[in-house]
DNA sequence: ATAAAATATGTGGTATACCAAACTCCAGAT
DNA sequence: ATCTGGAGTTTGGTATACCACATATTTTAT
């Protein structure tokens, strides 16, 4: 121990158990890999992860039931851990479920947001006016739109649960996002919904966000083909 | 073996594993007690509950991570697992969730039921027109129809979704049904949502069942007083 | 007598060993 | 050539042992 004029904290490490960290470890490994290619390997095996890992199978575990209950995979009994492919009918039950929870969030919104927050709206498309954003960049923006609708709501459970909804359609929501006229609509639907909120319509707000949704739902029923 | 005509298959004993059994077992033991009574013990020591219950740590532990997954339980690292109590406003947003999911299904039933599934709508109230039904009663058919309505939107997501807050919210909505007004308001709103399915209107049923399930929420948030 | 420190105890986290079910694959019979 | 049966292997389910941290208790110094 050396005696130092100022004081040394450890950074206490945080302590993250093994579980957590391995629970975060597969998920990011799984959401990173393409799942829908048909010579993906979809077949986890304990004891291989748990030696490449460096860990024990107990935590291992822990962490595959975990994922097992948010639906990334499914364990069957005696038979092996496999990742998940959804099926475009539960992508798109999904962006319902979307749809619903993100309305009931701008409808809260409308009435217990404050000024200032909803202010915050119109900053994140407010480089769009000067000059088009890539597409890129333009996903994002609409990625933290919609985020910042849901945060607006002021409901913790909601974010919960559309973040891991979220996790499942990520992907599509990037590919289907590209299409040209859908940006246009986009946009001009994601300004009636400021509107909506600034004017504290909750209804319409909601309303508006709602089918805002449920067009990319109809989107991915038409268009979608790469998906079982 | 006996000879005889028919074949007769063994129905396979099902094979529920221990995992499964546990955390069954712990649901129903944490949900018929009455967690709010300021006396109850809320701690559950592993090593106790796996000597009662005659198995080892292993699957209790992994009921017990399924348990906290679904809220129903806090594990604190080196602390210990505790049951969850869930605090008002928490109670209040978990409507307000449901109120949206079943205003989706309510929406999409609209759009996609079949005649004779609306028809079963009105059955659930058929014998009330004739005579009062007890308050247990009326609370179970109640529950029944709102049930009924989640499963015409034909969407397995939305009933596992509703499934686990149901779990939460429950209790509460067996005690606040009893307030007599509330009986009689909510039957007309009842009529009022079968009419709506029947006249094949989404958006107006979408519209009463989140507003008949949002009435729940403010006649919770202004009269519920057991709660944290 | 009080407070701080050392020690003891209990709890969850992790590792490991063993078991039983399911799959694989080959030998032998038809 | 095909089907069946069984031994061997693989893999997940379960039990148990050990560890580290958190709390409770006791001891000791002021």
């Amino acid at each position: 121990m050396s005696e130092s004029s100022a004081l040394m904290v450890t950074p206490i490490a945080a302590e993250i158990s093994l579980k957590d960290k391995t629970y975060a470890a597969l998920k990011d490994g799984i959401l990173s890999m393409n799942i829908y290619d048909p010579d993906a390997n979809l077949r986890l095996d304990e004891r291989q992860l748990s030696d490449q890992l460096g860990i024990s199978r107990t935590p291992l575990r822990e962490a595959l039931a975990r994922l097992a209950q948010e639906g990334l995979v499914d364990i069957q009994p005696r038979r092996g851990v496999f990742i998940l492919r959804k099926t475009k009918i539960e992508i798109i039950e999904m962006i319902r479920v979307w749809a619903a929870l993100e309305g009931m969030a701008a409808r809260q919104s409308a009435g217990m947001a404050s000024d200032a927050e909803i202010r915050q709206l119109r900053h994140i498309f407010q480089e769009t006016e000067k000059g088009r954003l890539e597409i890129d960049e333009y996903s994002s923006r609409n990625i933290e739109f919609h985020q910042a609708i849901l945060e607006l709501g002021h409901s913790p459970l909601i974010l919960e649960m559309t973040d891991k909804i979220f996790l499942h359609v990520r992907a599509i929501r990037v590919r289907t996002i590209g299409e040209q006229d859908r940006i246009a609509r986009s946009m001009k639907d994601h300004m009636h919904i400021i509107e909506a909120i600034e004017a504290r319509d909750g209804a319409l707000a909601q309303r508006l966000v709602e089918d805002h949704a449920l067009a990319l739902a109809t989107h991915v029923a038409d268009n979608v083909t790469y998906l079982g």
